[in-house]
DNA sequence: ACGTAAGCGAGACGGTACGTCGCGTCTTACC
DNA sequence: GGTAAGACGCGACGTACCGTCTCGCTTACGT
């Protein structure tokens, strides 16, 4: 299902392919992915159901496809050299940038109206490309505890933005960027020092 | 739909209700909320399929009553009087110990097998009693930067929450308890502040 | 899928089949055994389609079990003793008396409209009750010459009695009942003879 | 649809339509006509879906023209002089070594097998071309009874065609022809008598 | 002999029917 | 009144064929 790069890609099936994401796009942003059918899809996008079947198992599949086709954005970036609190990763405010490109996208996606599979694997994405902003930082913790901060420090940032996207972007990617800067520094500087670690004493 | 404190109950319904219930919780954990049917219920039940409609809407409302059943376990608590680094609330540890407890039910229901719609409601839920532990802290901060930190600690514990069921609680909830209490106030204290609040600097 | 006789039927099921049956002998009619579909005939009947697989696996099998129904009311004929040019067995006009009753169902059954399986079984049966008319006469053939003559006469009727049907009966069923009868005597008197059969000699 | 005879035909062209009709007609055998699918067709005969249908509109059509190149081996046949119970019309024995030749094809489209609307065509070809053997017996009959006569004799000699076929020609085309022979003068002789007709009297 | 018209492979597309599944509503009979 | 049994309408599912179409490649034919 995804031969995206065989050859040159016959141009009514590029066409159809993009008729029918566009469709799915405003769809989930106006019903939510849950309640879609894939007649819905369709009708929206002016063709016939089994036409979807041709190039998507089921709207899942499809979803999958077109997430593919906004990480492949991201693939790759490297971290930068250290945490540090008063410089931002310059990835990172190009990956807020992205989510803000796709806004309605992403806040339908990472909020309510999306199957938690979906989400499941989204966050995945997300922390993949995340913490490539902070791999060098992160590699060397002891892992028992720092399994825990680590999991935390990725649930408050992706909850830091949805909170964002939520509420339409309120502060500029730079903004929200220096933000979370400082609050994975802090994550790192206090709370995660093995020492002061409640866990564990 | 909810009659639960008509008089006293009929046997039969009484029974029918904790057979639907135990069916419910069973084939959650087996194969996630989203792909239970009532069918499935039912027959794990070993009852008539139109005996459920008897009693609830849907699947969803069953899961709604009986998540009100469990959450009616936390109702009229009250927080502490001020975050203490050094002192753990005993609501915040009654509230991992009803987790723990339900660990299984939880687990399923915070991860990914669950549908979005109700993993937001259980969030919610859990942010009431969660928060209510630190309810007088909280409530005198300037909203603006405030909503922001508010919902980056929500996600946070819920993270922290959701990485101790999915490893099966590998500490003691008093053990979580302290390190929750530590990374809340450690929010409070450090990034939390206004004056040193990167955003609207 | 054929509980007849299972205590008393329910009312709905009894009306819902007579209607799908109904619906089914119009369009077979109407346009052929071949050319109905399950939507044609839950339409006539307006009802929902999955109704229809409620009762039946498909077209087919409600032809089954429609033609079951008819054929029933001609178990337990016994031929009569002897086969007499000049006297026609009862139960021979019986049958041709019942083929009128359902002329437009056995000749759209008989002739090009209908699918060949079916017109295999429907002239399976055919054979069975026709021939009991005279299951005394033929018991004592040897078999060799028998077979050809048996199924060539067998030919011969079913094709007397579509000629019949595709006319609209031109003769009351007394008349072919005689004409069938005499030449049946006459294929048994001079032809199949087996010293006069020209095969074998 | 039919451009059998403009000038040369394309040697790709002949390829493709004998590849086709043969695997047409395998298929036939082996699974009867009404279970066939185009694709099966065009799978069988290695070549592409969208290749049938440049050289036939369906499966129909293709059936059609190869029973016409069929019978076209039996054009211009004159039937014999006269009746004669004991001289048997060359031409009917040339038909039988025709039916025998393709006795695979034949028994399975006048069989079981095959779509009503079809065998109703090849049985009026074949009774086109069998009774052109008696034409001159046959042409001075009263048409009212004859109508009968002559359809029951029809039915009744291509009965015995198709069991002949059935049981894989157990005997030659010549025994079969003298059979029918006799069969159809002692339905002349015989039964068809007016006079004696018992229909009408 | 070689350019051009055809046959052909590949496969997208719109359609229509299929048989299945799950939903929520309803009725009847039993207890 | 609660329950079992199950018919029914509804609507989405994913599959299978159908017949049409367009696009390049290859192959035969005509001048």
């Amino acid at each position: 299902m995804t031969q995206k790069s065989e050859a040159v890609e016959d141009p009514r099936v590029h066409r159809t392919r993009k008729l029918l994401q566009q469709a799915f796009i405003e769809l989930t942003v106006e019903k939510g992915f849950a309640a879609l059918t894939v007649r819905d899809i369709t009708e929206r996008a002016m063709m016939n159901r089994s036409t979807f079947y041709r190039h998507y198992l089921d709207k899942y599949d499809l979803l999958e496809q077109y997430m593919d086709e906004l990480f492949v954005l991201f693939e790759d970036r490297e971290g930068i050299a250290n945490l540090n609190p008063n410089e931002v990763p310059s990835n990172l405010i190009d990956l807020l940038k992205h989510f803000q490109q796709f806004g309605d996208f992403y806040r339908v996606m990472l909020t309510a109206k999306i199957d938690p599979f979906v989400e499941q694997r989204l966050r995945q994405k997300t922390e993949k490309h995340f913490f490539s902003c902070f791999s060098q930082t992160f590699s060397d913790r002891d892992s028992s505890s720092f399994d825990l901060s680590y999991n935390v420090t990725l649930a408050a940032s992706c909850g830091a933005i949805v909170w964002w996207l939520e509420r339409e972007q309120p502060y500029p990617p730079e903004q929200l960027a220096r933000w979370l800067n400082k609050f994975i520094y802090d994550m790192y500087s206090s709370s995660l020092k093995p020492n002061e670690n409640p866990i564990g004493e």
